[in-house]
DNA sequence: GATGAATGAGTGTTCATTCAT
DNA sequence: TATGAATGAACACTCATTCAT
């Protein structure tokens, strides 16, 4: 947890902090973000951060709540929660590509809590990381299947665990430089990835989700 | 590449170099492997790793390449070619998943060439990873559509992405601290993962693909 | 010396900082102290230090000088000018002791105006600390060697040297870490020092200094 | 204790770097000491330091040791232990205060360890530090009780710790700035200290030593 | 070919002091 | 006068790589 003192400076500062730290991790990773490089892009000094935060990774887990958060508004933000499963699903998807596409550094930083060396990290923030959408994605299909609009026999769980894989391979797919590659040759995609080369992926995965989730 | 060298010393030196590798990679990540360390626990001098690799670099490709090797001989190795798509899948994540999880190393260092900061790798090593299975699955989707075991409007290179997809992501939850956490969460197991959990998972996942694939 | 400030704020909150930096500069050192941890301590802000005194180095100062004065008034404040050396000198002891170890702080800071690095301060203070007690006992024996009660024979200044030097040593021994380890093995006491161990060794102190000054 | 690597690099080398340690803690003290500074003057690199020790506080501890047996040979080296206490006491005062003038930096660390702040390290050294002495003298002491040469109703265990004390205050006087200032003050002697004024302080300090041990 | 001592740029963190409010 | 945010030099320690033996 960042010091009070963060919260008393002035926004636009703490802010161009949070951006250029997220920035950065997301760049380098952890371990290879320097706090001098930092301070320097944040035009402030390197005592400061530390006025604001205990430590490098005190900042660290901040900057991946706050980014966890900012995703959750920017995709969570403006549903319509008596939308059906697959209503929502699909708005879960677009919105993600399009925040993500915009703000890659939070998806990274998502990402790289599962990378080598960073169990520490995971051991703080994965749970809580997941719990959210877990629940979420759990309560809705549980509540459309009573209203006959998911299959019976589904596993709630299984179901759950399903569509958000299919959603951190995607999105992963967006901004990792490996999944990116991986794409381009699964999919046979030549250059960037467009609206064009995008929306039937999207289609593809909403409808193998629809599959498995649709009443016959 | 390695340096002529490595490829003279006795070969349990060698195996025991890249093993100690593997795991130091996989443990700590690329940047905070400590050479000085490796060296030790492989029992050689730290100037005769630079005897062998021209570099940290080099050495950690390599390990990932031989890695890379040693999964897919473990995986396709017992494979009949001759076998259906879904019973060449159903092996695929049966032997996978032991493989993963007697050696765990491979697969984290799979995954780490996504992580942050790693793009300099991606660049060297994302396409030649990806190609095999990215072909391998295809032209087994294909063959069979063509044998008629598999819906003819399938498109090849997404069905393909598809499988692979949910290999990776479950093989991610076998190693991945925070992947652990998250399957964990959605499958609300407590505990270790045991046959009978991991189970009904790959049976879950390969009746989605057989859902996507099979015809009506 | 302290600003005027210093001497304008409230009496409690002034003895308060005096307290807590006496404290903190006995127990740390003079370099390892931290102005932000004292004016914590002293529930005062940090800049607040520094509109009382110039630096770091004056507060030091001051607190030094502060605290020989309260030193010399608990120990020589109710001293009868009439007794003779050997009583003044035992009630010398015996008030030191009671002081030192209710304020062990101050002949802490004292012990450590000589230890390495601390010239700076010992030229400014070394003096002017000395000076008092080495007068004092100069006088006092000079004057009873006149009234007959000291030998004639006996150097004064050496006499008042070795007087002060057992002192020293004396109540080093009640204070120091390393000092109270080296009197436990000395007189192989265990546990912590009582009345019972401290009055034999007193005893012996002021019976050596008999011996040395008073006359056949 | 330094590591392997310290015992095999060329002996000049490695004095020099124990020279150079002993100067620079004995001069700024402990925490003082920059480490980049002590590699630059000891003509090496920062890292090697690191190499030969585990931290600066395992060179710190082992520089300490290292000038305790130095101190003790230079002065126990040529004694001749069949010498009375009183030959063998003058021996100490004389070769302590020679040995002291040419390496005053070992009897500054030593006194350094009772400092403010560095009780860390006296409970790692200080027994080790004042056992020997104390165990010598006080075998000493008994010794010539028992040959009639020292008065039978002495206490043998604050004999010896007078007989240090003195010791102590008299080295500490001949290296420590303010206790340099303090003798000065007390005996009145200006400039530096020569033989013509210390030889007299020796001569007082053994007779106290005499007057206390001597029979009647 | 094997070894491990030497190197020095780099990194997270601390802290006395200043100064705008 | 009181406050505490801002500063940046300093500092212990690390580590990939080199190279003499």
């Amino acid at each position: 947890m960042p010091k009070q003192t963060f919260f008393k400076i002035p926004e636009d500062k703490r802010e161009r902090l949070l951006r250029e730290a997220a920035g950065l991790f997301a760049e380098r990773g952890y371990n290879q973000t320097d706090m001098a490089q930092l301070a320097r892009r944040a035009g402030i000094a390197k005592g400061s951060i530390y006025n604001y935060f205990e430590s490098k990774e005190d900042l660290y887990l901040y900057v991946c709540r706050d980014g966890m958060q900012r995703s959750r508004e920017a995709i969570y933000g403006r549903m319509d929660p008596e939308w059906d499963v697959y209503r929502q699903i699909e708005h879960i998807f677009k919105e993600g590509a399009r925040f993500v596409q915009s703000h890659p550094e939070y998806l990274i930083l998502y990402a790289n809590i599962s990378s080598a060396g960073m169990s520490r990290f995971s051991e703080l923030m994965s749970l809580e990381v997941e719990k959210y959408t877990a629940d979420y994605l759990k309560r809705l299909i549980r509540r459309d299947m009573q209203r006959g609009l998911v299959r019976d026999d589904v596993d709630v769980h299984f179901a759950a665990f399903m569509v958000n894989s299919l959603y951190i391979i995607f999105m992963a797919s967006l901004v990792s430089s490996h999944f990116k590659i991986r794409l381009r040759e699964y999919l046979e995609i030549e250059g960037d990835f467009t609206d064009a080369t995008l929306a039937p992926l999207i289609q593809g995965i909403t409808d193998t989700i629809n599959n498995l989730l649709k009443p016959a």
